[in-house]
RNA sequence: GCCCCCAUCGUCUAGAGGCCUAGGACAGCGGGUUUUCAGUCCGUCAGCAGGGGUUCGAAUCCCCUUGGGGGUGCCA
């Protein structure tokens, strides 16, 4: 039998990494089995619907580097893979139930409902529907709707027995069918609620295996038992964890970034945050932390998912997305850079000087964590600076510094500009002035880029031209005093 | 409240009753190195939530407690 799965957002936000994390393991558990992945969008909340949504969703899938077989786009056996295109399916399959006699028209409004619910918490009592309208009369119910009164179609549940259905994750999950209640398949506005169109699609998609979060496993018993009552065989259940905020709670924007788009912002590279994520909750078993995609393929199984919830470690992530930078070329990161480059007014810079941009790119790839940290602790490059590291003017800019500078300009104007020539024009000075090499090193880094890091200093000259240097030690001994 | 799930260093994890004096990674801390470190190398700290069982033997199996999470919608 082949794998089926799928990944089925409702296009309600952004890609929240909880869900990237899902369609990942759905993706990876295709790819290992020589299954299908499909990606299926469940739009059936009217309220909720959002196009842009959609779209953005698409695109992180895509950058996170997600290929469907079936789905948006490419279409597939199962067209249309929207549910809101789905809707006559859908109440084909609840009139079905109804003429079964394995669900029922429901007619109570949404006010009565509510003061159930009301009544039920003040008297500390479980909450859910109390079944009101499930022994009405075929003929009274058929003669309402007929007259266009407002109901929804809930399903008839077993009051009494229980329902167990395995985890892959967890083992066997029971339920006692008394505390399930009556759930809602149909809703007023003839839109199929989650419950109904998910288990008519699975079954419909022929999904061999659910995987998704967590959140679902209360949903699940129910589910079970609409496949009873259609007479359908269940798909295999594998309820993956939850993503954590570090902190543990929650993870949500307040407490760090939660989507995909936020992560390529920062400047997390694609298979980074896609190596990340698949480490989250799964492990190889070994004791390796960078794999690749064809490494995570071969090694992936849904055994070694993890049922405990996992913190979303912010600093590994960082640590992980800096070993791709020194791994990625010079060339493969420029794209990115230049966007972020641009974002930030420098586009016409950008385009003047498009060797200064290899320049930025080769010279801090291999010292930044991110994508943004490598652009904005480059700046210099660009442009002068526009205030000098005030810890390290304290401690490098001595008195005797602004003389030493200032006997150092006129080589600098002749020497050759090339990282080697500068270096041996530096230690030739230090030798002359009977000075530290760092008291002429650090005072030329902070004139030149205004920050106490960076690349070796050398290179980093090199890279600048000899105007500029020249002009920004000169601006430096301007504003630094001397 | 009720139902369900979970529990190894701060964090991600290895661990299938004896290979465990519990291994690795990130972070932290300490040192080396380089002209700088927000780079790099080396070293180091740190954990089986608690209590009962079962067993010759428990991180591993069972029960309870505690703690965390989720659900309890005509949202998904």
């Amino acid at each position: 039998m082949t794998v089926r799965v799928r990944f089925a957002p409702s296009p309600t936000g952004y890609l929240h990494v909880g869900g990237a994390r899902s369609a990942l393991f759905n993706w990876l558990f295709a790819r290992k089995m020589g299954g299908k992945f499909l990606l299926r969008i469940e739009d059936t909340d009217q309220t909720r619907y959002n196009e842009s949504a959609l779209h953005d969703l698409i695109r992180d899938l895509k950058w996170l580097g997600l290929d469907w077989d079936e789905g948006p786009e490419i279409g597939g056996p199962h067209v249309p893979y929207y549910q809101s295109r789905r809707l006559e399916l859908y109440k084909r399959h609840s009139d079905l139930l109804l003429s079964k006699g394995a669900a029922y028209r429901c007619f109570c409004t949404s006010e009565r409902l509510d003061e159930l619910r009301r009544r039920q918490e003040e008297q500390k009592l479980p909450p859910g529907y109390d079944r009101h309208c499930r022994d009405m009369d075929v003929t009274e119910s058929d003669r309402r709707a007929a007259a266009g009164e407002h109901h929804v179609v809930r399903l008839k549940a077993p009051m009494s027995g229980r329902t167990v259905f395995r985890d892959l994750v967890r083992g066997d999950i029971e339920y006692q069918n008394h505390v399930l209640d009556d759930l809602v398949l149909l809703k007023t506005d003839g839109f199929p609620t989650y419950h109904l169109a998910n288990v008519v699609d699975d079954h419909e998609m022929e999904i061999t295996h659910v995987l998704r979060g967590d959140e679902w496993i209360p949903s699940t018993p129910r589910h079970v038992l609409l496949y009873e009552a259609f007479g359908w065989e269940p798909p295999v259940f594998c309820h993956l964890p939850v993503i954590l905020a570090p902190g543990g709670g929650k993870l949500s924007k307040r407490k760090g970034a939660a989507s995909v788009g936020d992560y390529r912002e920062k400047g997390i590279l694609p298979h980074a945050l896609f190596n990340f994520l698949a480490l989250l909750g799964w492990s190889p078993g070994d004791e390796r932390e960078k794999m690749t995609q064809q490494e995570l393929v071969d090694s992936f199984s849904l055994e070694r998912i993890m049922p405990k919830s996992a913190a979303f470690d912010e600093t590994k992530l960082e640590w992980l997305n800096g070993q791709y930078l020194i791994e990625s070329s010079v060339e493969a990161l420029l794209p990115e850079v230049r966007r972020m480059l641009e974002e930030r007014g420098l586009g016409a810079d950008v385009a003047a000087r498009p060797e200064m941009l290899e320049r930025h790119v080769r010279l801090l790839k291999d010292r930044s964590k991110r994508i943004a940290e490598l652009v904005d602790t480059g700046l210099y490059f660009w442009r002068d600076p526009d205030s000098y590291d005030e810890k390290a003017v304290a401690k490098h800019w001595q008195p005797q510094t602004p003389d030493l500078l200032r006997r150092l300009l006129p080589d600098l104007e002749t020497v050759a500009w090339d990282a080697a020539s500068l270096e041996s024009l530096y230690r030739s000075k230090v030798e002359t002035e009977g000075i530290k090499f760092a008291e002429l090193i650090h005072p030329t880094r902070l004139a030149v880029s205004g920050l106490p890091f960076g690349p070796g200093l050398f290179e980093l000259l090199e890279a600048l031209d000899r105007h500029t240097v020249v002009a920004r030690i000169q601006t430096a001994l301007g504003r630094l005093g001397g």
